[in-house]
DNA sequence: CCTTATCGCGTTTTT
DNA sequence: CGCGATAAGG
């Protein structure tokens, strides 16, 4: 047991105590991970089977390496433990379960583009204003209902929220969610909320499903259960409604997801679920040094809700922590990208040992630049994934409808992608057409002219080229499969076509998902290789998959939100202003605020030892340059721990900071215009595209009898001289030479031209 | 039906 | 500024 040695008697309690439910309160850098997988290790050694073990972590990544922690320690057995997110394991089980509820197995995945897509149709057809309903309330607001388990029927009937809707002047919020549910059930498709509310409803529903499940996972395990929400919460008290064997772990002091409907109740009120509840705190943060521990203890403070702890650290007590003022983005930026170099040589440390963090993705633009400038190798994680690129997601698309033709979201993406002369006007007939008759737009497919008219044979070709693709795809390999498919689709052709840079870059990146799928198909470990396997948690990949350089010596940009769980020797937090961090719209409530400040609380604690924190007194937002005032957050550092750097001088008139404390806390700090270095924001309207203004008497004429040579006005071209003309009867095409514009080509049937005069 | 120009809006964070 | 949705020209 020799795994249990370098653990301190806090730890060690919490692996041991295997039965029974333990809460394990673990602050910021205390071993959390290794307890858990420390624990995981010591249920398998004492006799667990390891099929009977679940653990429900927060993102992939996180399960990926606790699971190859795992195996170091207990070998081969580590790949049977049922171990992933919340939703990639319930799409697991309700692929196997779905017919119960109605679903096929093979259903779809919607994401937020494919939800947002299918409201934005409804909201057109109930001609609703688009302001009012605005696409990103009107999500918000159904996820909302579905991670508090209100489905759309309880939803119409509650009075609180119907009175709600009714004041916040969207009265018609039931219909929008029952029409987007009934919408999602024709398409046989979950979004990511229904994952979870799906799974409630079938171990509802179904006692003898939920009999089977509580006895498969006789051990349960969730980490991060701060960022829980109902939906997640009640699953895991069904599921361990039997045995008990019930290990949370977590830190409210971290919870960063109230905004998507995380409950921090979920944490604070475990112990009413479970009065024999075993609580364990882990307090010593082996990772940080004692000011940057007491700097984030600090800073914590001032929130009123949260459970009592005492995080300490018997490191070293460390630098001071160091703030930079700069009065730009981009000088913000230069400042960072010198002060890594400055420390990497001093220190012979490696890029890797530095992190940049971010309140926004925004932020990354000023950040990038200057660190390319100074040659520094830096790799952004988050932002656009691989998966959410428009070729990859156009490919994937095809896949999707390939398995489930019913997948309308699908089938709009690349019914006329590439071209093949199926327009708008026909696609909304086909839906038009499906509701009327209660059947899938791509039954409407089958079968065009029984329900269309004008139906293009383009329809019937488009529909047996998916027929085709869904037999082939039975027998071939998903490499073999996903090559068909790309080639015959016409997208890989249509790319490659493409020879702009950003073209070629699209064609690299579906090569790249295509050698990502061959190494699938090559896998040893897999029994099924179709491509339907392939696809089945597609949806949930994200980001921090498919890195394949991961050692590679950069340094890190990210968001604070996905640095949640990594830790950097030398950490930089950046862009401590008002309105940015904490963000602007986290300024109407309390609680807000609250989770703001420990979304600081967690930048804080990823650093090691050396921990800088910068802002900027003016930024580019929405191109246009504003000011901007330090961060109330700086204000609440005791001035102890910090050690001030405002060497950075703006323009000449910019005052002097002999008192530090007011430094910041001036809040008219004016600067004379950013220098050079920030172009000033220069109005590029292309109004060199001046109209031309037609003579008072301008009136199109008859153009059948147009004549080369002859002078002409159009209404926006100007005065002009016909050059020839080629083409018949409908479409005749003129060219004409425009004095003030030059030569184009018009074709008559459209241009509005007013003849002046005959041949010269 | 397709291509291009213009407008208007938004940025919190992500499974 | 940069995207997507919309409108008009071709």
């Amino acid at each position: 047991m020799d795994y249990l040695e370098g653990l301190n008697p806090e730890q060690k309690a919490a692996v041991l105590q295997t039965k029974g439910p333990v809460m394990i309160i673990a602050g910021a850098g205390s071993g959390k991970t290794r307890v858990i997988t420390f624990r995981v290790a010591h249920l398998i050694r004492s006799g667990v089977d390891s099929f009977n073990i679940l653990v429900l972590t927060f993102t992939n990544k996180a399960a990926r390496e606790m699971r190859e922690r795992i195996n170091h320690i207990c070998g081969p057995e580590a790949k049977n433990i049922w171990m992933g997110t919340f939703h990639s394991v319930f799409a697991k089980l309700l692929r196997v379960e779905a017919d119960k509820i109605g679903y096929p197995s093979n259903f779809t995945i919607y994401d937020t583009d494919d939800s947002k897509s299918v409201l934005r149709a409804i909201l057109k057809e109930m001609q609703l204003d688009d302001k009012l309903y605005s696409v990103n309330f009107v999500l918000n607001r159904i996820s909302a209902a579905k991670n508090n388990l209100v489905a759309w029927t309880e939803y119409q009937q509650n009075d609180q929220i119907q009175a709600d809707d009714i004041s916040s002047g969207r009265p018609m919020m039931g219909k929008i969610y029952e029409t987007y549910a009934q919408r999602c059930y024709r398409a046989g498709a979950m979004d990511f909320d229904d994952l979870l509310f799906k799974t409630n409803e079938l171990l509802k529903r179904y006692p003898e499903v939920l009999n089977k499940y509580q006895h498969r996972f006789k051990y349960l395990m969730v980490d991060e259960y701060q960022d829980t929400n109902f939906s997640q919460y009640l699953i895991v008290k069904r599921l361990a409604a039997v045995n008990e064997n019930i290990c949370v772990v977590g830190d409210d002091a971290q919870s960063i997801y109230a905004f998507r409907g995380a409950n921090i109740q979920n944490i604070l009120n475990f112990e009413k679920d479970y009065p024999d509840l075993k609580v364990f705190k882990l307090e010593q943060n082996y990772r940080s040094t004692q000011n940057i521990v007491n700097v984030a203890n600090s800073v914590i403070a001032n929130n009123k809700e949260q459970l009592k702890k005492n995080v300490f650290s018997e490191k070293e007590s460390g630098d001071k922590i160091k703030v930079m003022r700069a009065f730009s983005d981009n000088e913000e930026g230069k400042l960072v990208a010198d002060a890594i170099m400055f420390q990497r040589s001093s220190n012979g440390l490696k890029w890797h040992d530095f992190a940049i963090l971010y309140r926004t993705n925004a932020q990354s633009r000023s950040m990038e630049e200057a660190l390319r400038k100074n040659g520094i190798p830096y790799k952004i994680y988050g932002g656009l994934s691989f998966y959410q690129r428009k070729e990859i997601k156009d490919l994937i698309a095809y896949f999707r409808l390939t398995f489930n033709p019913n997948d309308e979201e699908a089938l709009k993406r690349v019914i006329n992608y590439p071209k093949r002369g199926i327009g708008d006007t026909t696609v909304d007939r086909i839906i038009v057409a499906a509701d009327k008759n209660s059947i899938t737009p791509f039954e409407v497919i089958l079968e065009p002219h029984r329900y269309v008219e004008k139906a293009p044979a383009s329809l019937t070709a488009f529909a047996v080229m998916i027929q085709s693709f869904q037999v082939l795809t039975k027998t071939l390999t998903a490499y073999e499969a996903a090559l068909h498919i790309a080639q015959h689709s016409g997208l890989l052709k249509d790319l490659y076509e493409d020879k702009s840079v950003e073209g070629l870059n699209r064609y690299e990146n579906i090569q790249e998902l295509l050698n990502g799928i061959k190494e699938f198909s090559e896998r040893e470990d897999i029994e099924e290789k179709g491509l339907d396997v392939f696809m089945q948690d597609v949806a949930l990949l994200t980001n921090d998959d498919k890195d394949k350089n991961k050692d590679a010596d950069t340094v890190s940009l990210m968001t604070i939100h996905s640095s949640k769980g990594l830790e950097f020797p030398q950490v930089h937090i950046v862009g401590l202003e008002e309105n940015l961090f904490p963000s602007q719209m986290s300024l109407n409530s309390r609680s807000d605020l609250e989770e703001e400040r420990r979304l600081f609380y967690v930048a804080i604690t990823r650093a090691e030892y050396k921990l800088t924190i910068s802002y900027a007194t003016s930024r580019f937002k929405f191109g246009t340059l504003i000011s901007c005032e330090p961060s109330r957050f700086l204000d609440e550092i005791d001035a102890q721990y910090l050690e001030l750097d405002f060497t950075a001088k703006p323009a000449p008139s910019a005052g002097s900071f002999d008192d530090e404390r007011s430094a910041w806390t001036r809040k008219n700090d004016t600067y004379s215009k950013p220098k050079a270095a920030t172009a000033p924001p220069v109005k590029t309207t292309s109004i060199l595209a001046k109209a031309h203004i037609p003579s008072p008497d301008f009136k199109p004429s008859d153009t059948t009898n147009l004549q080369v040579g002859m002078q002409v006005e159009h209404e926006r071209f100007g005065f002009g001289k016909v050059i020839s003309l080629e083409g018949n009867k409908p479409d005749i095409k003129a060219t004409i030479f425009f004095k003030e514009i030059g030569q184009k080509q018009l074709l008559l049937k459209f241009a509005k031209l007013s003849i002046l005069s005959g041949i010269e």
